[in-house]
DNA sequence: TTGTGATCATCT
DNA sequence: AGATGATCACAA
């Protein structure tokens, strides 16, 4: 089996579905051998391994490009670790920032937004306790964020792409934001880009990308499989 | 080097 | 314990 296979991508929302589906209730291990994979003992030195592994499940479109995962359905792909309870463990990463470019746009044509606009999430055992080959695929959720969550997560964009804008990024700190904070996104913390300073001049700051904050979507995943007062978790 | 996939590991 | 700031691997 060769290591570089992958599924074809898929034509319709329908078949993404039916696709995460069958992949819920497998180990990573499982899903890893499919395509002639190892899993790593533990994700310290292969982070992005459960996300790429899925895009190759999914059929979802390689590499690095600025790009919804699924282009033709306009889908974003994003995993989840989560805890026995199902709950988020980490926070998602959103999209890097562009310092010279916020300022200029609008929340209806923002990154933040456009990616945002429809995601399937799939949960995975999240547990540092349980080796990765071993844990266990979730019940996949395609999502898009209801009125409500869009006018919260616009909130919070507006007051971080404003201070951006305003050459203010070094005053912002994860503090900030409701559900969406931004933080460093980078190699190392002596990693640059150009930015601008708050007077407007170029200069140089530390790359920082927008995260979902864990607690959005430990919301979303309850608001879509809480059945009552006993939570089912998606696993 | 930058953007993708994220989790790690330290600090509060 | 939970969250913030730091970091790892890979592709183009």
């Amino acid at each position: 089996m060769p290591t570089r296979s992958r599924a074809r991508s898929p034509g319709s929302e329908h078949e993404l579905r039916a696709r995460a589906e069958a992949l819920a209730g497998g180990t990573l291990g499982e899903l890893a051998a499919s395509f002639g994979l190892l899993a790593p003992p533990d994700l310290r030195r292969a982070k992005g391994f459960v996300g790429e592994l899925m895009e190759r499940a999914l059929g979802a479109s390689a590499g690095s490009r600025a790009e919804p995962d699924f282009p033709e359905l306009g889908v974003e792909l994003k995993t989840l670790p989560v805890d026995p309870s199902g709950k988020p463990q980490e926070s998602t990463f959103v999209c890097t920032i562009a310092p010279r470019e916020i300022g200029d746009v609008e929340w209806e044509a923002s990154l933040v937004r456009r990616k945002l606009a429809r995601v399937l999430w799939v949960p995975v055992e999240g547990m540092r306790s349980v080796p990765v080959a071993q844990r266990r695929i979730g019940t996949a959720l395609l999502w898009s964020p209801s009125p409500e969550d869009e006018a919260e997560l616009r909130f919070d964009w507006e007051q971080l792409a404003g201070l951006i804008g305003r050459g203010q990024e070094d005053a912002i700190t994860g503090h900030l934001g409701k559900w969406l904070q931004v933080r460093p996104k980078a190699a190392h913390s002596r990693s640059r880009r150009r930015s601008f300073d708050p007077e407007g001049s170029p200069t140089l700051s530390l790359p920082r990308g927008f995260y979902l904050r864990a607690t959005f979507t430990a919301r979303i995943l309850q608001q879509h499989f809480a059945l009552g007062p006993r939570r089912q978790p998606p696993l």
